[in-house]
DNA sequence: TATTAGCACTCGAAATAAATGAGTGCTAAC
DNA sequence: GTTAGCACTCATTTATTTCGAGTGCTAATA
């Protein structure tokens, strides 16, 4: 059955109250709220249908109505109005991601943080970089039973390593191995660092100690670390604010699977477009534990290779379009900030593309 | 009034079966339970006396009985008889924090994880070091505007940082800075590096382009946040199998104060001595938001100047004994491993040393 | 044909009442 | 000093009632 636009109106604006109270909402209350020239009696039948057609149920008989996920779907994907935030919120945001980005280089926990606050749910963040190499290698001579690796990476970040050995290596040695390894291991990935190259290497150094395993191995070790997603939940305990989790063992199982680090994302899942938006609602998420929740996240991508999420998890009852302007608004910030361009304009944040899990797994 | 031999038996029952049920515990059942060869009559006698000396209540006047805060005093200095881990127990812990210390450096944050795990409460850890000083310094030459200095601490720890400059430098200026810095700034603390010692660095370099200062900012930086105490709290969900916290809103308020970093031990309160465990009960507490609840932290020194604790968070009616016994054994495991020591030895937890705030704050 | 007023009906939630029983304090006997 | 006995208290549990928001349906209306 096509839906008509006064069930829509109707739809939406259950919806919207029922986000608000978080109680079932009737038909008087909707017949004198919402605009729409017509009595309860009508409402009512008009209740009914959205009831048939599944994008509402009634806790009990004689109660008001709630929205069904397929209806919070049908919500997000055609009805809801896209919140712009005000000129104040935009200057506050900016504010504040600014601050966190300036501070420290633990971002991704920091934006995760960040993110719970501003909304006052769950948030977490992710990131990951593809195709990490290294630009530079620089051995450091410390005694003859010490060396210090310090690896330069394509996106300028810098690690080290303080190595101590058993054995007694001799200065030139370590300056031969740093010359070979900027030779050959600069500029290639993870994976390319096979055992063949280590062995031609260890030859061709004229190495006997294992010095240039212990550094490929380093190597390999910072690659693989820093390609690998890193991710961060924080402010768990703000679930406790909804009422649909004032039940402590609801609450409990959730925030101890979040704090888990268990997937919420289906994995294996792509990061996403930049900018896209994405809300899984209720039985759209893979995860048992997350069945009654939904998750919102946004995209981001640095351009150097930096790709990442931030999102939020709550009830299905959640203001799903302020918190996705929110959520945009932060990665467009992080797309911009991270990739080493200047401060986010403000206004930007109005390329809000909402997409999302569309099969109905009800 | 000095408190019989038989009232610190039936104090200690009371606790020990509390602690057990959390429900208020009656003369019957106690006169059943614990092994004191009279009727429940003569135990409620005593136990009225019990209650007239403040190490009892009753919530109500027809209810048992429940440990007051001083009760809890007198059941932990006192009476309670200190657990020794069973061999299994040992092991266990021992394999654990192994492990945890192997994997990587993120330590305190996972010290603090595993001890919440092992415990089921909300755990914290703390660390910092005293005398942090600088052994050695390198500082590569990258490109005309680029270097990344290397800084290896007193404990072997390694800091670097890459440095961009708007103008050019050559060579051998940083060569020569380098070498001064070697020369200056090595053994000496945070507050000693003063003005007039960069001043005078940088006329010796005749370094007219601030890179002096760049370093030495650096290296005041790295010294302060080495020095500065971390603190990590995690777990606070655990809060919620607590049955005193069932109330969400109580729950959330100590969550929050918890996850917000608020001050758990009395702030400026130093970190006491190695092996000793303290235990702060309820109104001991000093935050407001942790007058009903219960503080038990361990201290560990690793002997290089890094000195922590360990400890949990949990509503009054707390394990004491079990829970003192392992955090004294993470901490013990930590002063040896941390210190660079050999792996701990079984049985070495038992000089269980329990110390408290002893004033009656009530 | 769509809308609406009217009304009986449903059923959860809130309020009230009654029953239960664990645990007490006190007294009197041992 | 200890204990059996007993009346009493009071939170908790269970049962009962009341209340009212909200419904579905019917019949009148536009």
């Amino acid at each position: 059955m096509e839906i008509s636009e006064r069930k829509k109106k109707i739809l939406a604006a259950v919806v919207d109250e029922y986000i608000l109270t978080a109680e079932p909402v009737g038909s008087k209350a909707l017949a004198e709220k919402a605009g729409l020239g017509c009595s309860s009696a009508t409402i009512r039948n008009e209740l009914a249908e959205l009831v048939n057609m599944g994008y509402l149920e009634q806790p009990h008989t004689s109660a008001g109505r709630v929205p069904t996920p397929l209806g919070y779907r049908m919500y997000v994907n055609e009805l809801m109005q896209k919140q712009k935030l005000s000129l104040e919120e935009t200057e506050e945001l900016n504010l504040r991601l600014e601050k966190k980005l300036n501070e420290l280089d633990n971002t991704i926990s920091d934006v995760s943080r960040l993110a719970s606050q501003l909304t006052n749910y769950p948030a977490l963040a992710l990131s990951s970089r593809s195709q990490v190499t290294i630009k530079r290698f620089d051995i450091i001579y410390v005694d003859a039973n010490t060396f210090i690796i310090v690896v330069m990476l394509d996106n300028n970040t810098v690690r080290n390593k303080l190595v101590h050995l058993p054995v007694s290596v001799d200065e030139g040695m370590v300056k031969k191995l740093s010359t070979m390894f900027n030779a050959s291991f600069t500029g290639i990935t993870d994976s390319q660092i096979t055992p063949v190259l280590i062995n031609s290497t260890e030859r061709a150094a004229d190495d006997s100690l294992g010095l240039t395993s212990v550094i490929a191995a380093f190597a390999m070790e910072v690659l693989a670390t820093e390609a690998a997603p890193a991710a961060f939940v924080t402010g768990e305990n703000r679930l406790l604010n909804q009422p649909e989790f004032r039940d402590p063992d609801k609450a409990h199982r959730l925030m101890s699977y979040l704090s888990s680090g268990g997937y919420i994302l289906p994995p294996g899942e792509d990061l996403g477009d930049a900018n896209e938006v994405r809300v899984l609602i209720g039985p759209e998420n893979v995860a048992e534990e997350l069945k009654d929740s939904s998750v919102i996240v946004a995209s981001y991508d640095a351009g150097d290779g930096t790709k990442g999420l931030i999102g939020v998890v709550g009830p299905t009852r959640m203001d799903y379009s302020a918190i996705a302007s929110k959520l945009s608004f932060l990665a467009q910030g992080l797309s911009r900030r991270l990739g080493g361009g200047e401060a986010p304009v403000e206004g930007m944040h109005n390329k809000l593309i909402i997409k999302g899990d569309d099969s109905d797994k009800r």
